[in-house]
DNA sequence: ATGAAAGCGCTAACAC
DNA sequence: GTGTTAGCGCTTTCAT
């Protein structure tokens, strides 16, 4: 049982030292356990350190100029739907390479993204990793730029986990998955299978990863010579709300579609519920497929056909590339995509 | 633009008084705010900090004796189903009163709590809040008991969050949400809606949650003069596969139940699951409840009718009481949980 | 309203 | 192997 109780008076280097009649700097040895101490020493101090229940200070050990052995996570939202698992693969990773996670969340607000970066820099964040949600691209390059100098002058490394890169030259790391080719190998999955007509919904117009999906859309009608109506392709919202209601549109507009790949999973989910609201049967009458698998995808009925995005191992890339790095300004990887075929597509046979 | 890039030479309050021509000091007091300065001088100084870009080191603040601006969260598993909406509360409290959260998590392993406890200790962190899965109960209450007095020592203070209390007088927070009273309205429900043989699928011994939540199936079952036949208590893992495979072994041996209550929303997409493989309808043959309502609840098919609890406030109330409690060593609250009916139950006629 | 000095707890650099 | 000195960057006295 401690001595103390009061929150004031946390035992110091010094205390133990003195309890263990050493000196301080022995007493630290003991406690960094990276230089040799003799034995008899080292017991003694050890059992100070017990008797007191002695606690390193990790700010007077920061401030001596030590890393800070902290890596940061900034999200929108932290109910956003790959948030578990790309903050689990941050945590893990984070863990394993000693570090621990804070975690921050911007609500998709630019200037508190600002904000908590100034923060992150105060705490001298070794990473500060922010995910997803690439808004406005007019500015965002900038700010990206900003972000990465001004980190890099504070000492931490800024990596952009799912956001595209602010251009060669810029000292961040980048760790992005495969949209493009998600979207590729998924629309030509939905070609090789008959689909002729199949809607895009979910167009977040300005949105970095939309635009992506769009041109695998794209790049696989024309290898495979299929005509693209570009009526087809959907505004919604990423959300179930906005899938719902992006195909009650189509579906008062016309009805020759015979599948819909869906924005993200999410928005599949809401046109999975709006198909079943019409008594449209999936996958027999209309296939549907989405991106990214998330753990909801398999809960679906029927369980969806998606895309996989590494979530997890994005979250460990950005953290382990982060600290482990050459001497070049800029690091960039692609992660792969595939796809995951479950039981909401089927073959259409005309 | 930064005039220096190099990692090593960061501008201190002290290059910051020197361009601006005052002491240390003065533009500490500047930084603070919380000092009467001299408008020009206060001028000077602010001009000085954005010509440098200089950030105040957190580390620095906190060795002199400030509060760390810390709180953190520790959880089983980043992937748990109520992780997301917890951090959420956490992390929109702690940052509304102005503090930077840690993410820290176990994989259920007590070493591994007991070593992040460590680790939270020396960053001196202000909370530190302790989310689910109270495991073998011998030996909990005296660790959580010694956990609590090393924070207390260090400075910190211990919040539970959806775990039991160590008992009265140890210095720690306890923030529960009430599992017997939401088990027992949702029994009192389907016996209300004619159902008399009720499966409990799910059991997971000596978790506390489970024991509540079978303490109030049966009261329940008590003040509606209902007979309980113990054999329709079924064991069961708190995961998919776990409801699947006791509502496997369940109808095995009996198809006479005409509900299932499921001990989480996870257990009751494998019940569904299950359920379908036999070709049972929901709720029509049989009705499904769940514990919970995790977004999950409402996107399985058909939406589960289940038990909300509250995570996200959960999350805000652990940090609100830790920052703000009174003299009291402990501190306890219990939130209340409520029915939320969907599609998955329906009436018995007998 | 501003400044000087001391110290928070730890560790790198140098003695002994 | 162990002790001494100095200093990380900021803030709290205590002057002025």
């Amino acid at each position: 049982m401690p001595r103390r109780s009061g929150p004031g008076k946390r035992p110091t280097l010094a205390d133990v030292a003195a309890r263990a009649g050493v000196s301080a700097m022995t007493a630290s040895r003991v406690a960094a356990g990276n230089y040799p101490v003799a034995p008899p020493t080292r017991a003694k101090v050890l059992r100070a350190m017990r008797d007191l229940d002695y606690v390193a200070n990790a700010h007077a050990r920061a401030l001596g100029g030590a890393a800070t052995g902290t890596v940061a996570l900034v999200l929108d939202d932290a109910t956003g739907p790959f948030f578990a698992s790309i903050a689990r693969g941050v945590e893990r990773q984070a863990a394993a390479e000693g570090r621990l996670c804070l975690l921050c969340t911007t609500h998709g607000d630019p200037e508190r993204e600002a904000a908590v970066v100034a923060l992150l820099r105060e705490r001298r964040a070794e990473a500060v990793i922010l995910v997803g949600g690439a808004q406005d691209c007019a500015t965002y390059t900038e700010r990206m730029t900003a972000f990465a100098h001004s980190l890099e002058q504070s000492g931490s490394r800024l990596v952009l986990c799912g956001r595209p890169s602010p251009g060669p030259g810029v000292p961040a790391t980048v760790v992005e998955y495969d949209n493009e080719g998600g979207a590729y190998a998924m629309t030509a999955y939905l070609l090789d299978n008959g689909h002729r007509t199949i809607a895009y919904v979910g167009r977040e117009p300005g949105l970095s990863t939309t635009d992506e999906r769009i041109a695998g859309f794209r790049r696989a009608h024309a290898d495979h010579g299929a005509a693209l109506d570009e009526s087809l392709i959907r505004p919604g919202a990423f959300s179930r709300e906005g899938g719902a209601a992006a195909t009650a549109a189509l579906w008062a507009e016309r009805t020759d579609a015979t599948a819909v790949f869906a924005a993200t999973d999410i928005v599949a989910a809401g046109v999975l519920r709006a198909l079943r609201e019409r008594g449209v049967r999936v996958p027999e009458d209309v296939s549907v497929v989405g991106f990214d698998d998330i753990p909801l995808a398999s809960d679906l009925t029927p369980a969806l056909t998606t895309v996989r995005v590494p979530h997890e191992q994005l979250g460990r890339e950005a953290v382990r590339r982060a600290l482990h790095r050459g001497p070049e300004a800029d690091d960039r990887v692609v992660l792969g995509t595939h796809i995951v075929v479950r039981d909401s597509a089927a073959p259409h046979l005309p």
